[in-house]
DNA sequence: CTTAATGCAAATGATTTGCAAATTA
DNA sequence: TAATTTGCAAATCATTTGCATTAAG
């Protein structure tokens, strides 16, 4: 068993809930697939390897790795909802071009945050940086 | 006729779109109110002073700010969709307890994100930051 | 007078729920 | 065995759309 397995195996049992076949399997293409999905997509791709798995079973699973913090989720202009597994980083640059989206990592920058909060009078517990801009590749191509 | 009316005005011109009475009340309404509301909140603000606008015009209405660049929209956990006044801001401190909202200003912040986008070989166009956090007010009563 | 906007009611589409049957601890 | 979970179908809820009518430029 996993990592991930094993955490979403705690949360479970903290809250006396069961693990079943359904929501292992459910977990288990999450990760696997690691980008961003749609409840349908994250559905289709399990009803591929068990077609007994129903969608609301997808959407119950999928609200209990958001509780557990395995999942992230983000809605979107076209009124999508996407879920993502959470990899501890909340900072990222997104492409606008391509939609590339790349993980910050900059403990500088993360301080720089803990001391604007200070300033205002808070106490700074997690913060989300999104820059949006061009990438390398989109930057190139357009140039020319 | 105020500057946020000028600003909408200027769009609907570009887009050949009209100024209409239901538009222009809608808008008052919700540059007045000032803070974070759902369509329907807005809907039944506006249903007050005119009873003849429906909430059809109130959605069709609020993309439009959006697009105008007047109004900014953020969905949260409970499935609602909040809009809100764009003061040009995109970077907020935000009480996990009382859910009070302050912008940050600081210049010097802006920097380093452009420059940890340039070290990703990103060209930033703009950034979101939002400072999740206990403010002032809370955590001395929490300290009680 | 031409084009766009409105209100209404019906349609949509994502997400949720009730319930009887199946499964886990 | 007791409690939770599942699949299914029906329900819900926010948002959108078609269309005939009204209003703006």
């Amino acid at each position: 068993m996993n990592e991930t397995t094993r955490t979403f195996q705690e949360y479970l049992k903290a809250n006396r809930l069961k693990l079943t076949s359904q929501r292992r399997l459910i977990l288990d293409v999450f990760v696997s697939r690691g980008c961003r999905v749609t409840a349908d997509e994250l559905f289709k791709e399990v009803a591929e390897l068990d077609d007994g798995i129903s969608l609301s079973t997808v959407y119950r699973t999928v609200k209990h790795l958001l509780q557990s913090g395995l999942a992230r989720c983000s809605h979107y202009g076209d009124g999508t909802t996407r879920y993502e597994p959470a990899d501890g980083q909340t900072s990222h640059l997104v492409c606008e071009v391509c939609g590339r989206k790349v993980p910050i990592a900059n403990p500088y920058l993360e301080c720089m945050h803990a001391e604007a909060a200070r300033q205002a009078g808070f106490r700074m517990l997690h913060c989300h940086v999104t820059i949006h801009g061009l990438c390398h590749e989109c930057l190139t191509k357009h140039e020319n």
